[in-house]
DNA sequence: TCCGTCAATTGACATAAATCAATTTGATCT
DNA sequence: AGATCAAATTGATTTATGTCAATTGACGGA
C-alpha cells in the first residue's frame, strides 16, 4: 500500500532528519531563516508521525495542539457540513503545512486524511510560538505562510465561482503540476493521489463530470489518461483555458 | 451618497477614536490584551482614512504596506482573473479586518472596495509586527485572526462547491446577520449594502438567479424583500434550507 | 487463477442555473 | 413634476452539469 517507491523523483527517507538538512525545508519555513533560528527549529520539529493512507491525521473538533509539516505522501484537507456533504478544501504535498485552521479555535475545522502512507514533522504550536518571539524572522516567515493559505483559498473561490468544468480541471492539473515541478518532478507526467469523487470534491464537480472531462481532454489531445496517470500534451492549451480563450 | 445616516443601530462616529475606547474593538483584535499593548496599539493604530463609495481602499499588485481594520462602513474583496471575471471574495464590516493577503508577497492580491463612504484605522504591518515582538498576547491574537479567516474561506468553498442556490443565499443571509447581530443590530432586519451582481458574484450564481432566490423566498414567506431591504421572517427555515433539509 | 470489490467510464435523461431580452422600479438631477 | 439612468425583476429558452444506471477495468485476497 505504501506508495511513494511508485513516485519518481526525490528521495526523502534516506536523508537524516532536520529541518537544516531537509531538502524541503525551502518549501516548509520559506527563505532566510538564519543558522541559528534553523537549529532551534530542528529540535522543535524532531517529532515525525506516520500517518497509514486513508487515515486521518487530525479531524474537526479535535484540539489543536500542533501544526504539522509534510515530509512524505499527499493529503486531503476537508470540511463536512452538518448534512455530511464533504468538501474537499486541499491538496498538501511534501513541503506543506497542515493544521493552520486550527489556531482561530483552539479545535482542528477540517479533517486531514492521508491519501497514501505518509509522514508528517509535528511542530507544536506553543512551542513554535515561543521560538518565534525569539526569532523575528521566524514569525514574519509564518505570517507569509498564513496570509499565502488566504491568497490560495482566493484562488479556490475564483474558480468555485466563476470556471466551467474544464477551466477547473484544467486549472487543477496545472496547479498540481506547478508543485510537483517544484519539487523536481516532470511538469508533464504526474500521478494522481486521490480518486475521481476527491477531485470533483474539490473542484465542486460530480465525480462523472470530473471523468467526462479527462475523457474530452483526452479526445482533444491535450491529455493521455490511464486511470490516476496522466501525461499532459498540450499544457499551453490548458493555460488558454484557465485564462478563459474559449475559442 | 453617505449612507451611514441609513443605518439603524450604533453610532461610531461620535466616539473619540481609539482601541482602548473603541467600542468595535473586540472584534478588531479580540478577547484579553493587557491594558499595556492596548495604549501601544492606539498609538499604532491611530490614523484614519475615509474612503468615498465605489472607491478603492487598495487593489491587486499595489505595494503591502498597512492592514486596515473598518471603523465605519462597508466593504467587499474581489480578485479578478486574467480575462476579468470578477469574483467577490468577501464582505466586511465595522470591526473586520483587511489586507491579509498581501502581508505573503509584500502586494496586495485582491481588491478591496468600499460600498458606501466608509472610514478604516490603518495599522502599518512592520509596526504591528514590532508591537507583536514586544506583546505575546498581541501575536497571539494575531495568528488567531489569520487562522479564522482561513476557516472563514473553507466555509465559502463548502458553499460555492456543495450547495444549491436557495442554500447559497440562505446562508449567505444568515451569515450576514449574525454578524450584524453582534454588533447590535436586528437579527431580523437588515439593508443590503451590495448589489446583486456582487452577492452572485460572492455566491457564484448570476444577478439574475440571485434576484429569483429573493423572489422565491418572499413567495414562500421566508423574507421581505423591498429592493436592498430585507426582513427575515422565517429564519429557522433558513437554517433547515443550510443544512439541507430539502425537504 | 479466479472472484469480489472498488474505481472509472460511458450513456440516456433530468434539471438547476445561465443566457437573452423585456419591463418595472427607484433614485437623482434639473 | 418630469426626465434620465442604474438596478432589479420577470419571462422564455438554452445549456452545462447532475442524476441514474449499466459496463468495464484494475487490484488484492482466497
Amino acid at each position: 500500500m505504501n506508495s511513494a517507491a511508485e513516485s519518481p523523483g526525490i528521495r526523502l527517507e534516506s536523508f537524516k532528519i532536520a529541518c537544516s538538512t531537509c531538502n524541503v525545508r525551502d518549501l516548509c519555513l520559506p527563505v532566510g531563516l538564519s543558522r541559528d533560528s534553523l537549529d532551534r527549529l530542528d529540535t522543535l520539529a524532531a517529532n515525525r508521525r506516520s500517518v497509514a493512507s486513508g487515515r486521518a491525521l487530525f479531524s474537526a473538533g479535535e484540539g489543536f495542539l500542533s501544526l504539522y509539516a509534510v515530509r512524505t505522501g499527499f493529503f486531503k484537507t476537508r470540511v463536512l457540513s452538518e448534512d455530511g456533504r464533504e468538501q474537499v478544501t486541499g491538496f498538501q504535498m511534501a513541503g506543506e503545512l497542515l493544521g493552520l485552521d486550527g489556531i482561530g479555535t483552539d479545535n482542528h475545522t477540517c479533517d486531514a486524511v492521508a491519501l497514501e502512507d505518509s509522514q508528517v514533522c509535528v511542530i507544536p504550536y506553543h512551542q513554535l510560538e515561543g521560538l518565534a518571539r525569539e526569532f523575528t524572522e521566524l514569525q514574519h516567515q509564518f505570517n507569509k505562510i498564513m496570509s499565502r493559505e488566504i491568497v490560495r483559498e482566493y484562488g479556490v473561490m475564483l474558480m468555485l465561482g466563476s470556471m466551467r468544468a474544464e477551466q477547473r480541471l484544467a486549472a487543477f492539473l496545472l496547479n498540481l503540476t506547478r508543485r510537483l515541478q517544484a519539487r523536481g518532478f516532470s511538469a508533464s507526467s504526474l500521478i494522481l493521489r486521490m480518486k475521481r469523487n476527491e477531485i470533483g470534491s474539490y473542484l465542486g464537480l460530480k465525480l462523472e463530470t470530473v471523468s467526462r472531462t479527462f475523457s474530452q481532454f483526452q479526445q482533444e489531445g491535450i491529455l493521455e489518461v490511464k486511470l490516476r496517470q496522466i501525461r499532459i500534451l498540450d499544457q499551453s492549451k490548458l493555460e488558454r483555458l484557465v485564462n478563459g480563450t474559449t475559442s
